[in-house]
DNA sequence: TAGATTGTTAATCGATTAACAATC
DNA sequence: TAGATTGTTAATCGATTAACAATC
């Protein structure tokens, strides 16, 4: 297990893979081959076969791969055996959608604690949290033993919050606020920021449309 | 301008180019180096010149890069030039925060219609917009000249939407549902679910808490 | 002129894919 | 045994980084 070596095109792989698992799953399909696997999630077969290897030998040869098993497995990777506790600073609409989101907490991963800095939205209930106060912040992320952070405030609030969930000892952070937070290397950043994946569709769209008419065009 | 060469990670990254210019401009700085985007937005300066010259010689040696020449051209390769309208299904939390955010609309791109298949939902008002039945989409994505849609309904509408997105002539999908959905290949979907981002930052926790409590946790 | 910085080629690094022996 | 499929090594492919001539 010499984790140092994966990459993150790995790690960002394996979510991926439980997803479709829990879904067969669901389906209580016993037994999944890489290839059927690869056709669901469109990925290459060996791809699959690799990025699992790099944690074990999950699968069996001639067979493929128990279904129920490697869910374990990767919930164990991804350390998603233990229940997880996320906090969230931010109660506008995307703070409420991701409450409200309970997909990852079948995966064991829950938000348990949301804070916003404005009086007007404290107190406020959702999906059974009380909103609370920014003061409280690190008492509570010590309390509850909260490793994880979400942020879902504007950009301009993101860095003090960022800092915030440092001081408090969060370990990771999932930002949504378009910029680049400033943090020490211990603390994980990931950004999810949904305006750069906007813009960016736009550079796919077809350019006949705009050249066919050019003459036409409005 | 041999477009088909360029890589979808060079394409990832201009709007986040777009995003930091952007900044700058407001804050009246004429000029950027590459090096100084580099430490700003954590990347290597010799990709962030390679990424731009595949589109162009945007800069002047020994200066930089004209910051508002630089935006002017990074919106035409992401064609920003022209207002891009874009329809949203799914009404939700995540639907507000999406059509209340207004960051891509400095960028040209703004959503301009709002759908949900529920009776509940129609004819509310979201930032302007008001909510239409599904059986209005293809309609008004005609009417209206929209080519992106973004899809915020739970998984198991998801491939519904798309469905109807394509049918309307949608040229590319934002989906936020954890699905992968099924479209022809001329037709551009990018994923930008959260869950999965998620869950792979669970991967980065330190085992250290773990394993130092072993005996004592609980 | 001297210093800075681009655009670009070459070198490096890393990730994906193909191929196949092992084995169920 | 024959067919299927893994785990893994080797080959390929692509992306990042270093280096530097060109030039402002």
């Amino acid at each position: 297990m010499k984790q140092s070596k994966i990459s993150e095109a790995v790690v960002k792989r394996l979510p991926v893979y439980l997803n479709v698992l829990t879904e067969l799953s669901k389906r209580d399909v016993q037994t999944v081959s890489s290839q059927e696997l690869g056709q669901k999630l469109d990925l290459n077969p060996a791809q699959i076969r690799k990025d699992l290897a790099y944690f074990g030998e999950f699968g069996r040869k001639g067979i493929g791969y128990d279904v129920s098993y490697l869910i374990e497995k990767i919930r164990q990777i991804l350390k998603l055996d233990k229940p997880l506790h996320v906090a969230l600073v931010g109660a506008g609409n995307l703070g409420h959608a991701l409450c409200n989101y309970n997909t990852y907490v079948e995966d064991n991963m829950k938000i348990t604690a949301v804070f916003d800095a404005h009086p007007g939205k404290v107190g406020m209930k959702i999906n059974g949290l009380t909103v609370q106060p920014m003061e409280e912040l690190k008492e509570t992320v010590g309390r509850l033993d909260i490793r994880v952070g979400i942020i879902t405030v504007p950009a301009v609030e993101a860095q003090n919050v960022a800092d915030r969930f440092i001081e408090a000892g969060i370990e990771a952070i999932l930002n949504f606020a378009p910029v680049i937070l400033k943090a020490p290397d211990e603390v994980r950043i990931h950004h999810a920021d949904f305006t750069t994946q906007l813009l960016s569709l736009a550079y796919y769209l077809d350019k006949e449309r705009d050249e066919t008419d050019e003459g036409m065009a409005d």
